[in-house]
DNA sequence: TGTCTTTTTTTATTTTGTTATTTTTTTTTA
DNA sequence: TAAAAAAAAATAACAAAATAAAAAAAGACA
């Protein structure tokens, strides 16, 4: 139950001047109050302690508009550094960054097959030393962490999933004892959500789902701003909603599961299928010449952009599976916005352009008027990027900057 | 951009004390200090204003544990009233109640086939003053209107929908030139949704669906206690959510709806298909020695009542159809319980028991073991319950109390 | 140079919560 | 039964932090 007092009001005041700060910068006193409609003793007030805690400097002069110049005002990039990974199944990869989010180091670490738990927290460590080594930052804010699997963001704990055997496994507790710093744990996809609303395409909109298609599919849903978990942390499985009735049956026990159609070995297996029942295709060609040595996703969409039927057919079907599914989305939830993201987009133009097409075919009315379908432009370490950003929300909310 | 400022400050402090008077009555001053963290001064001195308000009344006085008698506060149920309006297609039910949501009074008025947008506001209106006319009361608070449609709730404008002709209808302004005092608008599932939270199935569940099932179908979405509208007030269109990749032909254009399965017409269109293709039926012969004019829902589930397989079999499908569908909405959202709502549920222990036996069999995982799934027990004024809860939850908001 | 503008800081005031104290009322216990 | 203890509520004094008014600083421009 939040009740206000005055340390609460500050603490919201500071952490509104902290932000508009970040949007706007370089921004002065005087237009910060115009902004926020406090007052200007105020402002001065409260950014003389964002100075003092290094949050802030005071940069250049501005121009002039008939007065005196302003003191224009920056968020202070050098003073302290963020650490984001992406723990991944086979790989983890880890970032440094500044207050702002600029990227000034990464560092990858491969993952044997078989690890323990244990293992896979002292590879964590591993990952976290060896790009802080190729950092001349010295000062760390904490550590933030997007990994695979059902986290519970509250407690810091992977609950499930990443590797077959993890069953509890306290990350942010083993992290911090460790390094003596906060750490943050979200889910991989929500992680990619965060990193999309601060610094991607979901800046400025309330209401977005991030979709994400590679070896699994998921959904990272954000509602006023905010990352969306469910109960339990469990929103967003995207991969087992059932776009046909009377469909496949998928290792869930369910039938027609949107996994059974569009993720990568789904789109493997399907093309597998269609050439074993004898559909002419470049891909037999080249499997039986040896000039593959086996039928990977990467290879058929190669056969895609060689103009190949069969394998244009199976892409587009799957962007026509995959639109199908976000139109029930669309639907229910009406988001302004859907990024996708994953190597099965990142590498799919031809699925993206027949998911568009079902989308704008089958969705209708204000829900598909006010959407656009965008491909996510983070790049490969948008995981990562979400890892500090988790970091980052907690120093621009209140009373998460008295701890600086 | 909130800032924060006393005016504020004591507003938040004021909402929380009138809900937790609200939530706990009877309460004392010192057990408000206690269950805020607020300070005994600072209560005294807001229920001081409560008091004033005639928001709040000192009842009787409490039992002792060792010392002085506590004086109980409650809410006052006398002074101010409401109004509340399901504003449907064919009729329209007004309800007026007490600020701790006790019905006091209630009025029906019926719609003729053909209205323009201004007869049904004249209707409205007829409405409001049977109720009133029947009430004692003399101080009403306000409005609020339950509304079939695309609603927009920041304007209170009946975008479109309703009746097929009408669009971008101004109801809450013509209600407040009307009457003088606040009108709140909103679209009737969401409006649905609202009273549960208050004073149904889901009270104290942070996110829940509620499911409407009647000539359509629509979702009333709850998250983290706030109705969810989705961009453009939009969000919940459960009826065009495609549960059968190659099904029957929607009138929307795409293929296998739900609303194709599982609206009150559509149970009758399978219904009839199944009898004309020779499917034995007690409903046959009802229909054919006159003992029935026409094949009706209620027909149907009258015959799946006695025990007829055909009925038994349609219901069962149906319920099967909305828990595909359900289902798929669980792994997206996972919410801690779904709210079944609606003629179809209100008539449907079949539908109903197969919905739930098809959820608890193609969900999984922690969405499914969190979850419950629960018929309303709110009745036929539900809508109108959430007309007037609107102004309840302005009410008990912050900045929202001022006004009285 | 002098006046006007704009930005920033300073001073005094106001709002409102907090701490400490007092009053009121009741129960407990000697 | 009277004194002590305890709890609830009210009051007084205090403090935090915003606001309002005014002053100072710094520059623009005639």
């Amino acid at each position: 139950m939040q009740i206000g007092n005055f340390q609460w009001m500050k603490s919201v005041n500071k952490s509104t001047i902290l932000n508009v700060i970040r949007l706007h910068e370089p921004i002065s006193r005087a237009e910060i109050a115009k902004l926020t409609k406090l007052t200007p003793p105020t402002v001065t007030n409260i950014v003389g302690e964002l100075l003092e805690a290094k949050l802030v400097v005071e940069s250049k002069r501005g121009d002039s508009t008939g007065g005196r110049k302003p003191i224009l005002l920056t968020i202070n990039p050098g003073a302290y550094h963020l650490i984001g990974l992406n723990a991944g199944i086979t790989q983890i990869s880890a970032v440094t960054a500044t207050l702002d989010g600029k990227i000034t180091g990464e560092a990858q670490i491969q993952v044997p097959p078989q690890v323990t738990a244990d293992d896979y927290i002292e590879l964590l460590v591993q990952a976290v030393e060896a790009v802080k080594a190729k950092s001349e930052a010295r000062s760390y804010l904490g550590i933030g962490v997007g990994m695979a699997g059902l986290i519970d963001r509250d407690r810091g704990v992977l609950v499930y999933g990443l590797k077959l055997n993890f069953r509890d496994v306290p990350i942010k507790a083993a992290l911090e004892a460790r390094f003596g710093i906060p750490v943050e744990l979200e889910n991989d996809v929500r992680a990619l959500a965060l990193a999309e609303s601060w610094f991607g395409q979901g800046q400025n909109i309330p209401n977005f789902v991030c979709i994400s298609v590679g070896t699994g599919i998921g959904a990272g849903i954000v509602l006023d701003q905010k990352v969306y978990h469910g109960s339990f942390f469990t929103a967003g499985e995207l991969g087992h909603v059932t776009i046909d009735y009377d469909g496949p049956q998928c290792k869930c026990g369910n039938r027609g599961c949107l996994d059974m159609f569009v993720s990568k070995q789904a789109v493997i297996r399907r093309t597998r299928q269609a050439i074993e029942e004898g559909r002419v295709s470049v891909l037999t060609e080249w499997l039986e010449n040896g000039k593959a040595a086996d039928l990977t996703y990467e290879l058929i969409y190669s056969a895609a952009d060689a103009g190949d039927p069969l394998a244009l057919d199976i892409l587009k079907a799957t962007g026509g599976y995959l639109g199908t599914a976000l139109t029930n989305l669309i639907h229910m939830l009406s988001p302004q916005r859907i990024i996708l993201c994953g190597s099965v987009i990142r590498h799919g133009e031809h699925v993206v352009s027949s998911l568009i097409d079902t989308v704008e075919a089958k969705a209708f009315g204000q829900a598909l008027e006010k959407l656009t379908i965008v491909v996510s432009t983070l790049g490969p370490n948008a995981v990562a990027i979400g890892g500090f950003t988790l970091l980052l929300q907690k120093l621009y909310t209140p009373s998460g900057i008295g701890d600086v």
